[in-house]
DNA sequence: CAGATCACCTGCTTGC
DNA sequence: TGCAAGCAGGTGATCT
C-alpha cells in the first residue's frame, strides 16, 4: 500500500484500486480510531480500519476501482516546482498573486493563510498582476513561497480553534503568522498598518505600505 | 479557456 | 441569558 501525496491530494494505492483523500478545511484520518459524530467514511481492511473524520464536510473520501485518468489535474508541487517552470508559467497569467497562487492547477499545496504569508514575505501585493513581476520579485516570491511552507510543515501547519489532527495533535504555525489575521494591527516590518480586504472571496491581509504591486 | 461569482457546511464569535 | 446573524475557507459548478 503506497501513500502519494501532490499539494493537498492523498493518493492511497490498494491491492485493487485507488483512494483518494482531500482533508479540506477540517477533515482526518485516523486509524483504527474510535468513530464519532463527525465520521463521514470508512475503510475495513485486514488489520485495521482507516477512518475519515470532517466536521465542516469540505473533504473527500473516495474510493477508486477504476481511477480517472484527470483525477490528479494540479500543478506541480509547490514545495518540488522549479523556478523557471514558476516564472514561465507565472508571466502568462493576467489575474493577481493571490489567486493564481491559490489555483491549484498552477501549483498545487498553497492555502490561503500561506499565499497571504508568502506575499508578505516577499513584499508583493496581493493584487499585483502575475505577468507584471519581475524576475527578481518572482524570485523573491519562488523563495518565500517555499520557507513559509516549510516552516509550516515544521510546525504541523494553523489550527483554527480546537482542531487537532489525525495523531491528536495541534498545529502551531498560527503563532508565527505575521500577517494573515493582523488587520488593524502595526506591522511587523514598517509603520503601516495591516490591511484586510476581500480577493476571490477570501480574506486577504496585506501591509498597503511595504507590499508594492 | 481564463476569470469571476456563488454555493456548499458547521462551529465559533458577535450583537442585540 | 438566549438566539439570530455573520464569518471562515477549498473547491466545483455555473456564467460571462
Amino acid at each position: 500500500m503506497a501513500v502519494r501525496r501532490r499539494g493537498k491530494q492523498i493518493l492511497i494505492d490498494l491491492d485493487k484500486g485507488l483512494l483518494y483523500v482531500h482533508l479540506g478545511m477540517t477533515g482526518k484520518l485516523l486509524w483504527n480510531g474510535r468513530s464519532g459524530k463527525y465520521t463521514r467514511a470508512f475503510l475495513e481492511f485486514k488489520n485495521g480500519t482507516l477512518l475519515f473524520d470532517d466536521i465542516r464536510t469540505f473533504g473527500r473520501f473516495e474510493f477508486f476501482s477504476a481511477p480517472p485518468a484527470n483525477l490528479t489535474n494540479v500543478g506541480p508541487d509547490a514545495l518540488v516546482v522549479s523556478f523557471e517552470e514558476f516564472y514561465s508559467r507565472m508571466r502568462k497569467r493576467k489575474g493577481s498573486l493571490k489567486v493564481l497562487l491559490l489555483n491549484q492547477s498552477f501549483i498545487a499545496g498553497v492555502g490561503n493563510i500561506y499565499a497571504d504569508e508568502a506575499l508578505f514575505a516577499a513584499r508583493i501585493h496581493p493584487l499585483a498582476r502575475s505577468g507584471r513581476l519581475s524576475e527578481r520579485r518572482a524570485r523573491v516570491l519562488y523563495e518565500s513561497l517555499g520557507e513559509v511552507l516549510a516552516l509550516a510543515i515544521e510546525h504541523r501547519g494553523s489550527s483554527i480553534s480546537d482542531y487537532v489532527d489525525g495523531a491528536g495533535e495541534q498545529g502551531s504555525f498560527q503563532s508565527l503568522h505575521n500577517v494573515y489575521g493582523r488587520q488593524g494591527e502595526t506591522c511587523l516590518r514598517c509603520e503601516g498598518t495591516i490591511r484586510r480586504i476581500v480577493v476571490a472571496q477570501r480574506g486577504t491581509h496585506y501591509c498597503p505600505r511595504c507590499q508594492r504591486v
